[in-house]
RNA sequence: CGGGGUGUAGCGUAGCCUGGUAGCGCGCCUGCUUUGGGAGCAGGAUGUCGGGAGUUCAAAUCUCUCCACCCCGACCA
């Protein structure tokens, strides 16, 4: 490509609007415009990243032996009522009405449709299994939208749904799409890692995440560096203590917290450890009604160590508590008698139901709120002080250091961006849409069902997330936009370098490479500027000083400075070097 | 949705408190010069000051209201 024949729209400033090293380098380097919240247009250069993810992607859904379709982007609302997810997905989705009122919606998923197409196509076992993908426009009406194409409204998908006679099989392809993502991730040039993870909404048994690792993540990820366990720390087990509850050795008595709340203060105050006091956190469960009091939803007290976090995923799947939430002031000050700050597990009242995490069910003479203004208690243990919790469950999030729930040494925490997510769905839309064939007894079976999903468009921010620098992106080889930029200094001037320039790019594009030639006559600080900003992984510079020497120089984006490469040599060592 | 913030030329911004001719940098256009790290000089174009209503002789500036966008929390590829 010339870039004279192309469109370059960089900018030397960030627009305001970013703040993320991704987002903003995809709008300085004009991959993308903004059309509104969570709408992106991809321009050019853009689009050519994103192809080339797509391209590899699909190469290895292929290889795999899954089947492209394309399935509408908008569906009718009597398919989604079939599941029930009409209601499920709720706001989250993007509701449509056509010229005669029957609603629609844009498509945030393709479970249903896919079904539809499995239940009225596939009849027969000898048909199966089965596995289906497409690539294309999702919307979901995202809450916050944020980060640029990292969390769109619209965005590029990657899903593909396999169907199968029973778990063995389903397994396998599971597996084999386990090592698709790999191979795609791999291949994409990406840091990443692959964890267990919860269902979410898409519902189903096992599951796998893969991440693109970014301290900028928006997920926490658990690992163990001594084995192959990996788990998003919504899902990560916390095992509990080894270690038995130690004797009482103190009394319990009040200590004077005058504006200490938080742990780490009550903790700073007392000069002890933070991992010696006890935090509660005030719930409600609105689907279940407190005994004495009409019409009040149950309250709950759930303890966990000073330093620990609480984990809302594990406590939603908690008997009563799917639906619950943090109490409000009025209701805390109602069941406690004490405002935020300094609630307790200590003397409450029967009717408050108290959960405690498993460490905190193994500790002794802590310190906690004392349900009484500028109080805590110190010295407090169950048994003597309160009563056991009435349930002691894993309710907090791992922390570093925890140990490794195969036991086979101690987590690390890191971060990622979710780019990818396998599910083995099992009946769940089966079942609900009657997909149904006849086995080899000719009698009627649900068919059990995978689904597989890559976030394309995502992919390309956090590529950038992962590779960039002061001066701009640092795509992996297999994502630039341009594998090889030609940098021709003074090229109207010259017409040596104009010689050279348009023999070798002629070169590199007979050779298979990707290559753009500056041809605009920029200045070369422009040249060199875009070059970076865009990513282009390598470059060459042609000018009449080199040519002199029969030479031109050469530098990779990651490299800090250029070297002189022969000009017989160049193309030799480009094609190896890009490949 | 809750909390915080911002809307002035394509981008980044000053002006707003204390009402009185809308300014700067980058970018863009023309010409000349320049050509190894986002050039120099000269000339030029571009503004519903987010929209609406109000107060006032007069509103970017004060008031009300609506809208859009960004950031922090709960959802997800």
């Amino acid at each position: 490509m010339r870039a004279s024949q192309f469109f370059i729209a960089t900018q030397k400033e960030a627009p305001q609007e970013a703040e993320l090293p991704s987002h903003r380098l995809m709008l300085r380097a004009g991959l993308i415009k903004r059309l509104g919240s969570g709408l992106y247009s991809w321009m050019p250069l853009g689009l050519r990243v994103l192809r080339k993810v797509e391209a590899i992607v699909r190469d290895e859904m292929n290889k795999a032996g899954a089947l492209e379709l394309l399935m509408p982007a908008v569906q009718p609302k009597e398919l989604w009522e079939e599941t029930g997810r009409w209601a499920v997905f709720g706001p989250q989705m993007l509701k449509i009405t056509d010229r005669h009122e029957r609603s629609f919606c844009f498509g945030p998923t393709h479970e249903e449709v896919i079904t539809d197409i499995a239940r009225k196509e596939i009849r027969s076992y000898k048909q199966l299994p089965l596995n289906f993908y497409q690539i294309q426009t999702k919307f979901r009406d995202e809450i916050r939208p944020r980060f640029g194409v990292m969390r769109a409204r619209e965005f590029m998908m990657k899903d593909a749904y396999s169907f199968h006679t029973d778990l063995a099989s389903l397994e396998q392809t599971y597996q084999a799409m386990y090592q698709s993502y790999s191979n795609v991730f791999t291949r994409l040039g990406l840091k990443f890692r692959a964890v267990r993870a919860d269902t979410g909404a898409i519902g189903g048994d096992g599951s796998h995440e893969f991440h693109v690792l970014a301290d900028s993540g928006e997920d926490a990820l658990a690992y163990c560096p001594d084995s192959d366990y990996a788990a998003n720390v919504e899902l990560a087990e916390a095992l509990p203590p080894k270690q038995p509850r130690a004797a009482a050795t103190e009394t319990m008595r009040e200590v004077d917290t005058p504006k200490q709340t938080a742990c780490e203060d009550v903790a700073a105050l007392l000069e002890i450890g933070i991992e010696r006091t006890v935090k509660a956190i005030a719930l409600v469960a609105p689907s279940q009604a407190a005994p004495d009091q009409e019409g009040q939803p149950q309250f709950y007290l759930l303890l966990l160590r000073g330093d620990h976090n609480l984990n809302e995923i594990k406590v939603a799947k908690l008997d009563g508590l799917a639906d619950f939430r943090f109490a409000r002031e009025d209701e805390i000050r109602a069941n406690l008698n004490c405002p935020p700050g300094f609630i307790g597990p200590v003397g409450v009242a029967s009717t408050v139901k108290v959960i405690a995490d498993h460490t905190v069910a193994a500790m002794s003479d802590f310190v906690c709120g004392a349900n009484k203004p500028k109080f805590h208690l110190a010295g407090v243990n169950f048994g003597r002080d309160l009563p056991e919790p009435l349930l002691v469950a894993d309710i907090r999030n791992v922390i570093t250091g925890d140990a490794s729930p195969d036991g086979k040494g101690a987590l690390e925490l890191c971060r990622g961006i979710e780019v990818g997510h396998i599910f083995q769905l099992r009946t769940k839309y089966a079942q609900a849409m009657n997909a149904t064939y006849l086995d080899e007894t000719g009698q009627s079976k649900v068919m059990e069902m995978g689904c597989y999903g890559i976030g394309v468009s995502r992919i390309v921010g956090a590529a950038i997330e992962q590779g960039n620098d002061a001066r701009g992106i640092i795509f992996p080889a297999a994502m630039a936009p341009f594998q090889v930029a030609i940098a021709p200094i003074g090229m109207d001037k010259s017409e040596a370098v104009k010689e050279a320039a348009l023999k070798l790019y002629a070169e590199l594009q007979a050779a298979g490479i990707d290559v753009l030639l500056d041809d605009r006559g920029e200045r070369p600080g422009v040249m060199f500027a875009e070059m970076e900003l865009i990513g282009i992984p390598h470059r060459i510079v042609i000018g009449d000083r080199g040519l002199k020497e029969n030479q031109v120089e050469y530098q990779a984006r990651t490299d800090t400075e250029a070297k002189s490469v022969s000009l017989i040599d160049i193309v030799d060592f480009i094609t190896k070097a890009a490949c």
